[in-house]
DNA sequence: CAAAAGTCAAGAGCACTGCTCTCCTTTTTC
DNA sequence: GAAAAAGGAGAGCAGTGCTCTTGACTTTTG
């Protein structure tokens, strides 16, 4: 991987590689992943359509290489958000939080591509699984840190079936960190509501109720993280 | 609107339209919003491509007709689980939340069609807002009910931007209820994070991470009513 | 009742798609 | 230098949405 492509046809390989992908993303970006036709690519590549396929096995295959790039985007992005700078927990949320909505407004299309309707037929191959996790470990990250510096109030938390709990404990073990279940379980609902809502902006569900999205969407990532930080009201049901 | 179709043609063209919308609606079923061809469900009719134009003045008008019964399906659905039965607002809100689930996962393409990434290049028309409404009308009801049943502790809310706190205003207005914005706030939290951890679900975001998707599911509603009813964490930021 | 007007199925056709296969040239390797 | 590998070009297949024309049918009108 680090070997320098010495031979005149890796080098090209490599520029044709490279290539391809960029235009794709240009074209992803402009026309959406349906409008995403490799006869297109090829033509703005200069080249005939057949060609293309001795670089790219499939369509599905440059999707995939594209949603790659976008949830190593995101996950850059937030984990670059989520940095401790001693600013505290409830910055940290919030500007992770903010990042990816920036992110995601800014390519709408590659949110879309990642968070919205899977590509029909299309299966995600195990390549996508690592750098989808990236942006949820820079958010657990910060619950994580808030948990151990004792930000996090426990309190009285309503009792979890086992299987769930279970669950909330695997995926604190695959996150390795230390946050008791229940604290998992508000994380989570705080990080999958704020796509939900971030979903509803961008695919237009609060269209026409909402004039101005930038604060809309800081006072629910502000509300999200007492979410995580008290728990959803005092007591069990 | 309400004429008995008395000439053989309008007959005739009752039948054929609602053939089609079946049709389609199988096809949408089976193969997804982007599978839906037109060519496919005049094949299936037993009539040319060119005939279903007649009917129907294109592909997009077609999806349309689908996403407004889909609305209109899942906001039955909520309507039904959300009346007020004496059982309790939390009791009525976490029935609506699993009406909403058990519609999605029944019709994972429909919900796919509605709340996944917007069909490229395609402008929802206006028809289609109204039953979009329904089902969110019906969960807002549940939360004005249980305001005005005082089963919901105000607290001392963190203070709203005015721009927020103006569009939440509209939205009460829009709803015909009467509920303070940071109620308001908290239910749109709630709300759109039930879609956010319905969307993970469905789209495979959580897969690996859950076993028991419907007890998964149940928590999370539960907690999002708690998150309703007294608001996330003690006192403002 | 008959003619005019409206409606509809069919088929051909256009421009596009993903993808495969064969040819031929260029580059790498032995 | 010869054999092998790789890449580009082009034709072709099966499919798509959509348009247009043609001929047959039904409804309305004079």
């Amino acid at each position: 991987m680090a070997d320098a492509p010495t031979t005149k046809r890796a080098q090209a390989r490599a520029a044709m590689t490279a290539d391809i992908k960029r235009i794709a993303r240009s074209h992803l970006a402009e026309h959406g992943a349906d409008g995403l036709s490799l006869r297109a690519v090829a033509r703005d590549l200069g080249v005939v359509s057949s060609a293309v396929y001795r670089y790219v096995a499939s369509r599905d295959e440059l999707l995939t290489l594209l949603i790659i790039d976008a949830y190593d985007a995101v996950g850059e992005a937030a984990e670059r958000a989520a940095a401790d700078d001693g600013a505290g927990a409830e910055a940290r949320w919030v500007r992770t939080c903010c990042a990816l909505r920036s992110w995601a407004v800014a390519h709408p299309h590659d949110y879309a591509l990642v968070y919205g309707s899977p590509v029909p037929g299309y299966a995600a191959p195990a390549d996508t699984v690592d750098p989808a996790l990236r942006v949820t470990r820079a958010a657990v990250s910060v619950v994580a840190d808030a948990w151990d510096a004792g930000e996090i109030d426990l309190g009285a938390p309503a009792p979890l079936p086992a299987v769930v709990r279970a669950d909330l404990e695997a995926m604190r073990a695959a996150f390795a960190v230390e946050v008791p279940a229940p604290v998992m379980a508000r994380a989570l609902l705080a990080w999958t509501g704020t796509f939900g809502h971030l979903s509803w902006e961008l695919f237009g569900h609060l269209h026409g109720g909402v004039t101005d999205y930038d604060a809309f969407f800081e006072v629910q990532a502000h509300a999200s993280w007492q979410l995580i930080a008290r728990g959803p009201g005092a007591g069990p049901a």
